[in-house]
DNA sequence: CGGATATATTTCCACTGTAAATATTCTGTT
DNA sequence: AACAGAATATTTACAGTGGAAATATATCCG
C-alpha cells in the first residue's frame, strides 16, 4: 500500500497547498508562484509538477480545499438540526465570515481564468456548496400572482445575493461608512423586492 | 494646447486600450500582456509605461473603462424618464447584459489584487455605477417590524445580488439545466425573504 | 539483493514586467 | 526660422515566471 509513507519528503503534496495558502494570504494571488512556495518548503520548483501537473492544477487543488471548508463554515454542530431559517442564517454568516476570513483564496474561487475548471473534484466540492444553500433557500419559494412557489429561483437567487455581498466586501467596493457593524444578516431582510411583470415597459 | 495631436504614433493610449481590451476577451486575463499589446499595435513593449506606468496601471484604465460602459449599460435613453421601477428593471438588466458580453473584463474589474484600486478615475467610475443602482434601489425600503423604512440596506443589497448573479453566470458556476430563458429580471422576485431577527437561536 | 516505479532535481527555454539610458519627435518661445 | 525644453518612444539589460526534457535518487515489491 502506498499510504502516508514518508517518501523523499512526505506529503509534499499537503505541504506544497499549506505553503501555497500562507503565500497567498500574505502575498496576494499575484505574489503567489510555484517558485516561492516551492522554495518555502525548500524543493525544486519543478517539484510539484508530480503532484498537481501545473500551476493551474496547484490552484485548483487549493480552490477546491477552499469549497470544502467554506461548506464546513456553513454548517454548524450545535445548529445543524436546528430549523430551516436559523440554519440559514448561520448558511449565510458562515459564508461571508469564510470570505472575510480569506480575501484571496475566495477571489481565487471564482477566477476562472486560472482554475482547470472541469477538475472532478473541483465540480464536486462546488456542487457540495451549492447544496447547502439549495437546501436551506427551499422554502424561501417565490410567490407568483397565481400563488404559484417556485424554488430553483429562490436558490440561484441566494447564491447570487450572498456571493455578492461577500465578493464586495472582500473587494473592498463598500464605502465604509455604509457598513458599520453591519452583517449580512442585516441585509438580508432588505431583500424584499416584488416587481410586477406588466410593469416592464 | 496639448489635445489629441498627433505625436508619434497618434494617441497611443487608447491604442493601447483598444488593443489590451481585445487581448483580454481573446485570450483572457491569463493571455493580456503589456508585451503582447505592444506587438499588436506595433510598438515596443515599453511605450506604455508613459502613459499607465505599470501593467497595474493599463488594467485599471482598462477596468474603469469597463465601469463607465457599464453604466451605459444600465441607463438606456428610452427608459430615462420612466418610473423607478421601469428604470430599475432596465438597470439590472443591462447590468448583467455588460456581463456576459464581456465577462474576462468584468472579472478583472473585481480583481482587486490587479488593479491600482485608489486610483481616482476607477474610484470615480465605480461611484457613478452604484449610484444608480442606489438609485433605483430607492423605493425598495426595508420594512423593520415597526415599519420603519431603511434604505442604505437595500441599496447594498441590491447590487450584491445583481453582481453576485452576474459572476456566478459569468464564471459558470450555475448548471445550465436551471438556466434555461431566465433572466436576472426571472430572478429578481424569487427574493423576498423575511427572516424574524427573532429567530436567530 | 535487484528490478520497477514513484519521486525529485538539474538544466534549459520562452515569456513576463520593470528600470535606466538613449534616441526621436513635437511644442513654444525668441 | 531656429533653438531649447518637454513629451514621447526605443534599446538594452535584468530578475522573475511556468514549463519541458533528461537525469538522478529513493522507495517498494518480488
Amino acid at each position: 500500500m502506498t499510504g502516508q509513507r514518508k517518501y523523499h519528503h512526505g506529503n509534499l503534496k499537503e505541504a506544497f497547498l499549506e505553503a501555497a495558502r500562507e503565500v497567498l494570504e500574505a502575498d496576494g494571488l499575484t505574489g503567489l508562484s510555484l517558485r516561492k512556495t516551492a522554495e518555502k518548503i525548500g524543493v525544486s520548483h519543478t517539484a510539484p509538477k508530480n503532484h498537481f501537473g501545473s500551476i493551474s492544477g496547484l490552484l485548483t487543488a487549493l480552490v477546491t480545499q477552499g469549497y470544502a471548508e467554506l461548506a464546513d463554515y456553513m454548517v454548524t454542530d450545535e445548529t445543524a438540526g436546528a430549523d430551516r431559517c436559523t440554519r440559514r442564517r448561520t448558511a449565510l454568516a458562515g459564508y461571508v465570515d469564510f470570505a472575510t476570513a480569506n480575501p484571496a483564496l475566495y477571489e481565487l474561487m471564482f477566477a476562472r481564468d486560472r482554475l482547470v475548471n472541469d477538475d472532478p473534484d473541483l465540480m464536486r466540492a462546488v456542487g457540495a456548496c451549492f447544496s447547502i444553500l439549495a437546501d436551506v433557500a427551499k422554502d424561501l419559494g417565490w410567490h407568483t400572482g397565481s400563488s404559484e412557489v417556485v424554488t430553483g429561483k429562490s436558490q440561484i437567487a441566494l447564491w447570487s445575493f450572498v456571493h455578492g455581498y461577500a465578493q464586495l466586501i472582500t473587494a473592498g467596493r463598500f464605502k465604509k461608512d455604509n457598513m458599520k457593524n453591519l452583517s449580512v444578516l442585516d441585509i438580508l431582510p432588505a431583500i424584499s423586492i416584488e416587481i410586477p411583470p406588466e410593469a416592464t415597459q
